[in-house]
DNA sequence: GAAGGTACCCACTATTTGGTAAGCTACTAA
DNA sequence: TTAGTAGCTTACCAAATAGTGGGTACCTTC
């Protein structure tokens, strides 16, 4: 067991505490569209019709609920420019682009391997 | 836009596509539950009740669905023994091992950055 | 004989998440 | 005049997710 006791030991908090606060960040960079949205913007700065164009399938709710949760923790900045039609511009804080540096690996381990998983997997209605 | 664009060219498959089975597994992998399941079992084979009990908050059942989920993605291997007591230990396949190393950075990554992300949010009742 | 441990499954309920569709402001183009 | 654009917000509803409490089987310990 050494090694996962010395994963929570070296962590300043233990995520595997039920009350720890790290919970609440680990759900935000592990939801579903978060994901998405800041290996997205990863690559530069987006206006907000050319994020919810490059995510398939997010809702406009959707996509502004994740972009106001992963502002308010501090990963994606907002600019806005009052112009007619006005003009939004998203892009990653610091925080957001060493949080990035973390979540393209596994988005691209999901790219490598997926054919792979979904091709094993048990069929749902075997006999 | 280049490296977004050749993040989506690299893989295999296109995460940003609506459509695309690899959301699925994208899903799977960075569920509530299986994050902290993958790295949980990093450090070694835990027993159902060890894996209960060092992930905090979980319940049964929600272990129980994350177990199944994870096995038929083959990310976990689950051994019963047909003693009395039964004896049912889980572990990682190679490829669950493979995706523990892309999810540990992350999981340290959260828990080193917790608490300045949870000390910075803006309050929600702000006046 | 009652209680406890192991590893679950099942039904029911509650909470959260997510989708759909509409509306809003202020403009421009047809 | 109507439609369209940009960037949202709101209301409503469906679906997925999660918790609770019960039951199972078989044995050991009190």
């Amino acid at each position: 067991m050494s090694e996962a006791v010395s994963l929570q030991t070296v962590v300043g908090v233990n995520v595997f505490a039920a009350n720890c606060p790290s919970r609440s960040v680990l759900d935000h960079v592990t939801s579903k569209w978060g994901v998405l949205v800041i290996v997205a913007l990863s690559g530069d700065t987006l206006r907000w019709g050319e994020l919810r164009r490059s995510i398939g399938g997010i809702s406009e709710k959707m996509l502004a609920q994740t972009l106001r949760v992963l502002e308010a923790d501090g990963m994606v900045l907002r600019t806005v420019q009052a112009t007619i039609p006005p003009r939004v511009d998203y892009q990653l804080t610091d925080r957001g682009r060493s949080l990035a540096d973390r979540l393209i690996p596994l988005v691209e381990w999901v790219g490598d391997n997926a054919v792979e998983i979904v091709a094993g997997r048990p069929e749902a209605g075997a006999s």
